[in-house]
RNA sequence: GUGGGUGUAGCUCAGUCGGCUAGAGCACCAGAUUGUGGCUCUGGGGGCCGUGGGUUCAAGUCCCAUCAUCCACCCCA
C-alpha cells in the first residue's frame, strides 16, 4: 500500500456511514422544528479568525490548530470549531440587517491536532447551533432544550445536564480577585500546571482534575457567588427555563468551559459509557464573540455536539440504528447467450425504481445465487436460453422460495407491485 | 506535548526454552454427475511475522530505534 490515512482520521464505510445519515437527519429535522436555518462554512478561513475569535491563550489555538499558508502567502487554518466562521458569516453577510434573532445550526468536520484516543480524533464532526440577536436567557434555555430533546429522539439514555454561569467583564474580575485571595496560601499544594493557571487563569484551577488540585478547591469562591446582579439574574431566569421545560440539570461550579468567549451561561453533556472524553455536546453563551469578531455588539449562544462520541454512545448503549435496505432485484443468467438480454433488462428494471444488479464476473449461475443470497435481496430474475425462447423470465422470491415465469415485458411491472411491501431491516 | 499496552493472512488470534517449507477459525474464490442461494463436505488463493538496525550458527520469538494503533494524562466534541 502507498500510504495509509493520516494519523487520528477515519475512513466511514457502507454500513457505517448509515448510522451517520441516521443521527444527521435527525439532527435537521429537530432543527427545522425549532426554526433553525442550515448554514456552511468553509473548512478552512483565515487564521486570525480563530487567533482573535477563539482566543489566542487556549489550548485550541495556541497547540492544537492545522495551519498552513496557501501559495498566496496566507495564513490560513482549517476550522477547529464552527462558532467562529457562523459569527464572519453572519457578519459578511450582513444578516444583522435582517429580522433578528438570528437562528443557525451546522453540520459538518472539524480539525484539532491532538493525540488521538478513545472518542477524539484530528479530523472530527459536530452538529451545532447558534442563536445571534437575543440576550433572553430563555433562548439559553431553548438552545439546551433543542440539543438534549435531540438526544432523546435518538435515544441516549445516562444523560447529565452540567450547568454553570461563569459571569460577565463585569464580574469576572471580582471572582479573579476573590479566587487569587483564596488559592494565594495554597499555591505551593497546586499542581505544576495549577501554579501557571493561578496567575493566568485562575478560574481554571477549578476545572482541574489532579485530586490535591480539586481537594484544595473545595471551599473556594465560586463564580456563582461573584456573580453581579445582572448574571446572577440571567442565570436563575435560565435555570427557571430549564424547569419549565422539565429539564433536570446538575449546577457544576467546576463546570468552566475552556475556549475564551464564553459569558453568563455554560453547559455540557455528560455520558458515562464512553471513556474518559465523556462530554457529548457543549455550549454557552458568547456575549463577546461577535464585538470581538468587528461587529456591532451583538449577544450570542450555542452549542456543538461531537458526532463521533453520540454514535460511540449509541452502540455503548446497544441502540438500535436503522441500517441500509437490502436491494430489491438481482438479474441471473443461465447460459452466456442470456446475458446481453439480462444487461437490458437490468436498466429497465432500475428505471422502474427498483434497485437492481446483475453478476459481472462471469460466475456460474450456482455462484450468482449464492452472491444474490449473500446481499440479501428479495428477488431473483432468472434469464436463460429456454426463457429467451419463449419471452419470459423466472422470477424468484428469496425468502419464500417460490418462482413463477413471468413474460418478460412485465417483469418490471410485477415486482413493482410487489415491491410495495419493502420493509427497513434493522 | 507526556506515560503505558499492542503490531503474525481481509478479520479474530495461536505460534512452547530462539531451531525444519509459519498455523487455525471466520471471510473470499472454485467444485460436490454439467439450470437454482442459505446447511454440509472438499479444494484453492492469499503472509517482507509493521519497518530499520543489532545479538546469534540460527530471530515471528531476544535487544535498540522508528512508525502505526489503542488506552490514559492534558484538552475538548
Amino acid at each position: 500500500m502507498l500510504t495509509t490515512r493520516p494519523r487520528g482520521t477515519n475512513d466511514i464505510l457502507p454500513g457505517e456511514v448509515e448510522k451517520w445519515r441516521w443521527v444527521e437527519d435527525q439532527f435537521r429535522r429537530v432543527c427545522v422544528e425549532y426554526c433553525y436555518g442550515e448554514v456552511r462554512t468553509p473548512v478552512f478561513e483565515h487564521t486570525e479568525l480563530f487567533q482573535r475569535g477563539v482566543g489566542d491563550t487556549t489550548d485550541i489555538v495556541s497547540k492544537e490548530m492545522y495551519t498552513f499558508v496557501d501559495r498566496g502567502g496566507r495564513s490560513i487554518t482549517l476550522r477547529p470549531e464552527n462558532t467562529a466562521p457562523a459569527v464572519r458569516a453572519y457578519l459578511e453577510n450582513k444578516l444583522y440587517a435582517g429580522p433578528q434573532p438570528v437562528k443557525l445550526f451546522y453540520i459538518g468536520p472539524m480539525f484539532r491536532y491532538d493525540r488521538p484516543q478513545a472518542g477524539r480524533f484530528r479530523q472530527f464532526h459536530q452538529v451545532g447551533a447558534e442563536v445571534f440577536g437575543a440576550d433572553d436567557p430563555y433562548v439559553d434555555a431553548e438552545v439546551v432544550a433543542m440539543a438534549m430533546n435531540f438526544y432523546k429522539d435518538l435515544g441516549l439514555k445516562n444523560l447529565e445536564l452540567h450547568i454553570n454561569s461563569v459571569g460577565c467583564p463585569e464580574c469576572r474580575p471580582v471572582l479573579r480577585r476573590e479566587l487569587k485571595k483564596y488559592f494565594q496560601p495554597l499555591t505551593g499544594i497546586l499542581c505544576r500546571d495549577c501554579q501557571e493557571r493561578f496567575e493566568k487563569n485562575p478560574l481554571r484551577i477549578l476545572d482541574c482534575k489532579v485530586e490535591r488540585c480539586s481537594e484544595a478547591g473545595r471551599n473556594a469562591p465560586t463564580t456563582i457567588e461573584c456573580l453581579c446582579a445582572n448574571c446572577s439574574d440571567h442565570f436563575s431566569q435560565f435555570k427557571k427555563g430549564l424547569e419549565l421545560l422539565n429539564l433536570p440539570y446538575i449546577v457544576d461550579r467546576r463546570l468552566v468551559r475552556g475556549l475564551d468567549y464564553y459569558t453568563h451561561t455554560a453547559f455540557e453533556i455528560m455520558v458515562p459509557d464512553i471513556g474518559a472524553q465523556s462530554s457529548i455536546g457543549g455550549g454557552g453563551r458568547y456575549n463577546g464573540l461577535i464585538e470581538t469578531c468587528g461587529g456591532p455588539p451583538t449577544p450570542g449562544v450555542g452549542f456543538a455536539l461531537g458526532t463521533e462520541r453520540i454514535i460511540l454512545t449509541m452502540e455503548r448503549q446497544e441502540i438500535k440504528i436503522p441500517g441500509a435496505l437490502p436491494p430489491d432485484v438481482f438479474v441471473v443468467t443461465a447460459g452466456q447467450g442470456a446475458d446481453a438480454e439480462a444487461f437490458k433488462l437490468l436498466f429497465s428494471l432500475r428505471s422502474s425504481g427498483l434497485s437492481a444488479d446483475k453478476d459481472y464476473m462471469g460466475r456460474s449461475m450456482k455462484a450468482q445465487m449464492k452472491y444474490a443470497g449473500k446481499t440479501g435481496v428479495r428477488f431473483v430474475v432468472i434469464l436463460g436460453e429456454e426463457e429467451l425462447a419463449n419471452g419470459t423470465a423466472q422470477v424468484r422470491d428469496m425468502g419464500a422460495c417460490i418462482q413463477e415465469a413471468i413474460k418478460l415485458d412485465e417483469v418490471a411491472q410485477y415486482l413493482t407491485g410487489r415491491g410495495k411491501k419493502k420493509s427497513r431491516k434493522s
